[in-house]
DNA sequence: TAAAAATTAGGTATAATTACTTAATTATTT
DNA sequence: AAATAATTAAGTAATTATACCTAATTTTTA
């Protein structure tokens, strides 16, 4: 099982190297700090599985392992995550990962991870399958045809507008001024688009937007 | 040299341990996942130095290294961060931290810090000591006598308490009812900390906070 | 131990948001 | 052209937050 591992913090990727250090069936064959360093030695080196990282400076590893999913079907990928958000995850399925691994997982927990992948298989970190329980919709995670990252919450424009105005710290008063409406209709804006995120105040609607990059 | 690591990630603490396992000089007696059990078993194992992560669950590490310089001025401590912000590290410097590293770094530098913190050096992490040159007030770094930890901004323990509530997206009612005290008192310590913080709303608050990395 | 902060909490008034409902007027798809 | 969705906005009630001031305790620091 040849292995390249991306991550921008040299630590991290000293761990997951320690690891799988006396397991002989899995080896460690690159190492990338960032998206574009992955897809340069990608291309020379052949790996079996990529384990990314999330959060990484430029191209998170969605993005990567978008690409990677689109341009090189064979090369499984593991994401790599601190956060068990339901967001978070939904994300990484709809990038086209294979799997999705907490920080704090076990070792025995990660080999498992990796050979359920290398076999074709899907692995999700115990804490996280729940959060897939409550997501099937009937749909086929890979290849969201019309999911654009932004708006898997059916925002209209509008909403968008008011969120990021929201995002700015205005009040319904100045939203209706900036946007030349009445102080109402930014009201009903705001409470559509709370409901439609399923946020209760401005913090986790703050940190929601954030999370999917909203704005 | 014995170590105690304290670090929720599992990950990060197997990729320290990886880090050091050939160095005979250096001996990783113990782990912790919060700054919790860090004080649970400081006690009865005596490190020489703690290799501590800033964010951390319920207590920051900067909170913890507060403590433990407070209380076992003899045991070291190094931050472990993966940011360099400016307001990151003085903090950890004002907590009392002997050293400030990015999980970035590298093995040799993180040789080099844990001997120099040893010998009762201070280490920062290369990239950051340009920082610490903005930053010479004439003040000597370690034991800044008025610094409550969690201020640049003067904010006490209760209103940081109040603060980090505020930020899960709780109401007054909510917090009041959370330290048991009256919805007023509350509201008082909002007002107080928005006041102090120059904030006008939520919002504001919470990217300050985040910033800040006040919790 | 005295002085200075911090924590507590009441009062008062105004402003803002929440949680809906109803409904007219545009736009946009089919 | 008809159906569907989006935008607009008013109504009503209740809840919450803002912006102060005052002041009694308690804790910390000098």
């Amino acid at each position: 099982m040849k292995i390249i591992l991306v991550d921008d913090h040299f630590l991290v990727r000293e761990g997951v190297k320690a690891l799988f250090e006396h397991e002989e069936k899995i080896e460690v064959i690159g190492e990338a700090a960032n998206g574009k360093e992955a897809l340069e030695i990608l291309q020379t080196l052949q790996p079996d599985i990529l384990i990314v990282d999330v959060r990484m400076p430029e191209m998170t590893g969605n993005e990567l392992v978008k690409i990677v999913s689109d341009q090189y079907p064979k090369i499984k990928t593991l994401i790599l995550s601190m956060h068990d958000a339901q967001e978070y995850v939904m994300e990484a399925i709809n990038a086209g990962a294979d799997g999705y691994m907490l920080k704090g997982s076990s070792k025995p927990e990660f080999l498992k991870a990796l050979n359920t992948i290398s076999n074709g298989g899907k692995y999700f970190s115990g804490d996280v399958s729940s959060i897939l329980l409550n997501n099937i919709k009937g749909n086929i995670p890979t290849q969201n045809p019309d999911s654009n990252l932004h708006n898997n919450f059916n925002l209209s424009k509008r909403e968008m507008q008011v969120l990021s105005i929201i995002l700015e710290g205005k009040s319904n008063k100045e939203i209706a001024v900036e946007l030349n409406v009445s102080r109402r209709t930014a009201e009903v804006h705001r409470y559509n688009l709370m409901k439609k995120l399923k946020v209760k105040n401005l913090i986790e609607l703050s940190n929601k937007a954030r999370e999917h990059q909203l704005v």
